[in-house]
DNA sequence: CTGATAATGAGAACCGTTATCAATATGCGG
DNA sequence: CCGCATATTGATAACGGTTCTCATTATCAG
């Protein structure tokens, strides 16, 4: 695996060591995939390993994060999610409030009207953030049970 | 002013009573302008009234977005800000990350193509969030001083 | 004026996240 | 394989922003 490679090199080159913990922690991310909630991750890891702290899942995410494997989202509600990012192109995201679960999307038009909109009003555009939130397909009809606010 | 009638309204409606208090924060942001945290609301709150309590604020902010007169919004950072929102239209936001400063702007194109997006993907879309984030005209060649993180 | 009830202030509670720190694990040099 | 320097861990305290609790105070209709 790619991601395990780019692990390795980021611990080598700051001197960091690996452990049983950071291993495990990376293995259950990637093996979801998906968009994870810290709070997920920590339940899918404690159910292999029930001693896992959470500290030791942030600092891991953390960790994965700075060497670009994993990317943390702050989509509304509060707590972070990430998602794999190992060589995956830019992308925006479609949450259902519904049900919750989260579409990736990409639209170049877009990118453009926005790097136009910034340049317009003098700012040079670092990131961006765009959120679309609404009802996917299957809970267009169906009764609202839990909320994802919007 | 037309945000006082609506306020009134609201409490109204609601059984609710008019308190000092909540005249003095609804008139230091109606006064204030711009996208106000809570934190900068209460510090100038407190310089008219020292005794106002946080929850107080809190509370007062949560009535008038309730009835409309004012838009919460989370930027990146954690804090919410809110918004005066008297019959105005829908806007996005450029955010400095240097000097923080915040820029309304407004884009039926990005509007339109966001919406075809959804659609494209079977979503009904309820609310968006677009949030540009990079460096205004006067912090461009400016060397970075306070972090607002992108 | 009075009573019913809403609003307040102070501080505790809360939630997601980070810091602290003693105990433990890793992994290099030998 | 050993021992040691040092990175990592887990438990728990602390943190920042926000909300809740609750006894006290203010509002306002009659």
């Amino acid at each position: 695996m790619a991601a395990r490679a780019a692990l390795d090199t980021h611990l080598e080159r700051l001197g960091l060591k690996h452990s049983r913990q950071r291993e495990l922690v990376a293995e259950v991310f990637f093996g979801t995939g998906g968009h994870l909630s810290v709070e997920e991750l920590i339940q899918r890891v404690r159910s292999a390993d029930p001693r896992v702290s959470v500290a030791t899942v942030y600092r891991t995410m953390k960790l994965l994060a700075e060497c670009g494997l994993a990317v943390p989202r702050q989509f509304d509600g509060g707590q972070t999610r990430y998602e794999p990012a190992a060589g995956r192109a830019h992308h925006d995201h479609l949450i259902c409030t519904a049900c919750g679960e989260i579409v990736e999307f990409a639209n170049e038009r877009i990118e453009v009207l926005q790097a136009r909109v910034a340049q317009s009003h003098g700012f040079e555009v670092e990131s961006h953030k765009l959120e679309l939130y609404g009802r996917c397909t299957r809970c267009r009809r169906a009764p609202r049970l839990a909320g994802v606010r919007p």
